[in-house]
DNA sequence: CTTCCCTTCGGCACTGAGTGCCACTACAGT
DNA sequence: ACTGTAGTGGCACTCAGTGCCGAAGGGAAG
């Protein structure tokens, strides 16, 4: 494939590092579209071009990993119960290199944080409980819009953003860890009569 | 407690069925706060002093909605198992005289439906969850803002939200049937190998 | 009725996000 | 050089939301 025309002046990863790192300087607010873009060295039209708003900046590539995250379910067998399917897919979905770590912190810190990127998160959320319900509804031969596929889809969607919360308040705990206690924690809910802290 | 001062030209309530009348209408992004304040006959400015934006309107006097939804868990026994106090203080939450069904369908379709108004609404959610949160808390004697609360908190608005939007497609169909099958979905996802539709 | 004080109203000007339009720039192949 | 093509970015515009401030109304005391 040879490219035609004009190259690209930037890349989407290097927009939303420049501006990731503007947004943890000096907070989301303070910065706005016009310094991310002379920061980048392109101009405001173009960042429009890149992102479509301001606030897809943190989110960089999701659709990939919602991509992945289908075919790691589609991989695991039948004969595991659906809730652990779901449950080791997340963790596995949710596992993040060593050298990314502390980047990735940042980025959903400012995710759970910012109230204008907490709200405009809503959209990446359903595209990834869609996921869940997708898959949901074939392993059950139903509906993915239907009722059971779609509360399975927000109660994991809960499940991780409330582990994702505790990971972020304590520095030394595992989000893997913390999202199985939260499996475990929906399941006491259901099955007990009162749950008990662990 | 007698008024001093000019009165209020208009009421909250008074915009808001304004304002809601014209989305339907005409589309929640085909509406400028313009018309609104001139469809109320007061100015723009006044408009921003009733709500602090144009995504609150839809949602009225949430707080109080909350209040009593706090002091009806409180009311509930302790004897009932935690997981039909949450269950039935939903259902009961969820209730809506039939006068207003009509109009709460469609302050729940703008809700669910646009964009703008779905992001926005995360806030008022996590004001939702909190309740629940703290309930679960009490309940347990933990810290409101740990893992188990929080999960709790979210698999609730997950089945509340899944049970809703079932609602608004099938006209037929009764909220708060919808809402006990949630949580007999999120029960059996957690207890059976398959739960099965119903 | 006038004056004082209080509260709400609303105009004006401003910031900042997001969009449509269009000319310009850079590159590949002929 | 010429042409087609794809990315760039300036300009002007709309609209949400905010700070400021004088004007409009209304109660109470004189």
């Amino acid at each position: 494939m040879v490219r035609i025309g004009r190259h690209p002046a930037t890349t989407h990863a290097e927009i939303s590092h420049t501006g990731l790192r503007l947004f943890i300087e000096r907070g989301f607010d303070q910065v706005t579209v016009d310094e991310i873009a002379a920061a980048c060295g392109i101009g405001r039209r173009t960042f429009f071009r890149y992102f479509p708003s301001k606030n897809d900046l943190p989110w960089g590539q999701f659709d990939d990993m919602l991509r992945s995250m289908r075919e790691h379910l589609d991989s695991l067998p039948r004969s595991v119960p659906l809730r652990d399917t779901l449950r080791i897919a997340i963790v596995v979905f949710n596992r993040t290199p060593p050298e990314e770590l502390q980047y990735h912190r940042e980025r959903m810190t400012l995710l759970l944080t910012v109230p204008s990127l907490v709200a405009h998160s809503t959209i990446r959320y359903e595209s990834w409980r869609q996921v869940i319900a997708d898959f949901v509804a074939e392993r059950l031969d139903t509906s993915p819009s239907g009722l059971l596929p779609q509360t399975i889809g927000w109660v994991c969607l809960g499940v991780s953003i409330a582990a994702y919360e505790q990971w972020l308040k304590h520095e030394d705990a595992s989000l893997s860890d913390l999202l199985d206690q939260g499996f475990l924690a929906a399941r006491d809910l259901m099955l007990l009569d009162e749950p008990g802290p662990r």
